[in-house]
DNA sequence: ATCCCTTAGATTGTATCCAATTGAGAGGGG
DNA sequence: CCCCTCTCAATTGGATACAATCTAAGGGAT
């Protein structure tokens, strides 16, 4: 998965990509409007490179655009995050097993590291950036087209939703998630494709059931 | 899944319409070049809404802007088309699975009567058109807010190809498409979860497998 | 008091003009 | 003969001006 980093230099991208910064740090925050020309003057542009931003974001989901009426970031309701979870447990383990084949042994230690790492999170913060980095390493070595963008689309819109929720799980499923974790790096190591797979299905489905057992 | 119909009068949705349908007819073909300008006259806007329309079919996957460059119409290759089947192979029985339940008499009746059409269908455009018809109708249940969306582009973007690989498969594949088409009609009208997820992850895998074994 | 209609202000949508970038071809040097 | 650079036409990107539409506040009728 190329984190495809487009040498654009066009502003619509900057424009797009600072927007979507602010919006999975929690910066900006779900159901917030965005209005053209605030956003014209605080990036001190026109508004026809910022509509155009606002256009790409809609493509990643992070923004909805209604005619006429206006842009907001997009917020997911309690059945929307768990159909999200839903299509990761079916695609990620695809994504996965495209991916291992692949993995050069620096990545692997990469993925080592992150994994020790996440082993000794102490914030909430901490423990969800270091997790999202760790998942999106696995994928790495997975030379697909589309398949990435799709993933990387669920994990943009679920981001904040994943900080909000964190406060409802218990320690007990951090303590799961390390476990999972660990098998899954073991499985990944030995090439284990289908080991791998199943692992990750049941990290995910387990997190989506948790939630909506406990909320 | 709700065929999503704006009423948005907005010209930019309306020129987006329109492409999109010449693209999927196979009017405009994959690696077309789309020039602003000659959009613009031809359909009698400005060069404004051309980009937002542009801007949205290149969120549908149906077209590739490459900055200061251009818009082209959307090419798979075959490792593409591949990926697109293997995505499909893991969400569409997942979709599937969420429609089933939901289906009303009256879609089932549609659904048989598609498939009896199907049946006898003479061309192979005519299979085409038919048999994503069957297949659509199948999620019509699905009350999904992305699912839908990434389904439809899926078989959006492959349609052109569908058209095009066609005529590598042979009349064997037709025939075992036949035979799965029935199955998964008695799954569903038995409201069998799991057999009908099965049988159109078969369904599809052997779809993409034959494409690969013949060419 | 509540509902509906009107209206003014704000905001988005579109057109047009100008600037920036691309890339294809001509011309000169190795 | 190849390749490199430069130039220019074509095309896209961005800024500004204007039109269309939505939204919310206020007044009048029931």
């Amino acid at each position: 998965m190329v984190l495809a980093f487009g040498k654009d230099s066009a502003t619509s991208r900057a424009v797009a990509d600072e927007l979507k910064e602010k919006i999975l740090s929690g910066d900006y925050k779900p159901g917030t409007r965005l209005v053209q020309d605030d956003l014209a003057s605080k990036f001190k542009a026109s508004r026809s490179p910022i509509r155009e931003a606002l256009r790409m974001l809609e493509a990643d989901g992070l923004v909805e655009i209604k005619p006429h009426s206006g842009a907001w970031i997009s917020e997911l309701n309690l059945a929307e995050f768990e159909e999200m979870y839903q299509i990761r447990e079916r695609i990620e383990p695809l994504m996965l097993r495209l991916s291992i084949p692949n993995l050069t042994t620096k990545l692997i230690k990469e993925l080592e590291e992150t994994l020790e790492k996440l082993s000794q999170a102490k914030s909430v913060e901490q423990f969800l950036k270091l997790d999202r980095e760790f998942h999106l390493l696995t994928y790495e070595g997975a030379n697909t087209t589309f398949l990435g963008e799709i993933v990387q689309r669920m994990w943009n819109t679920t981001q904040p939703y994943r900080r909000l929720y964190s406060k409802i799980l218990e320690q007990e499923n951090f303590n799961s998630a390390h476990l999972e974790h660990t098998l899954l790096m073991k499985a990944i190591k030995r090439a284990d494709l289908d080991d791998a797979e199943r692992i990750l299905y049941g990290h995910i489905r387990r997190t989506r059931l948790e939630l909506k057992n406990n909320s």
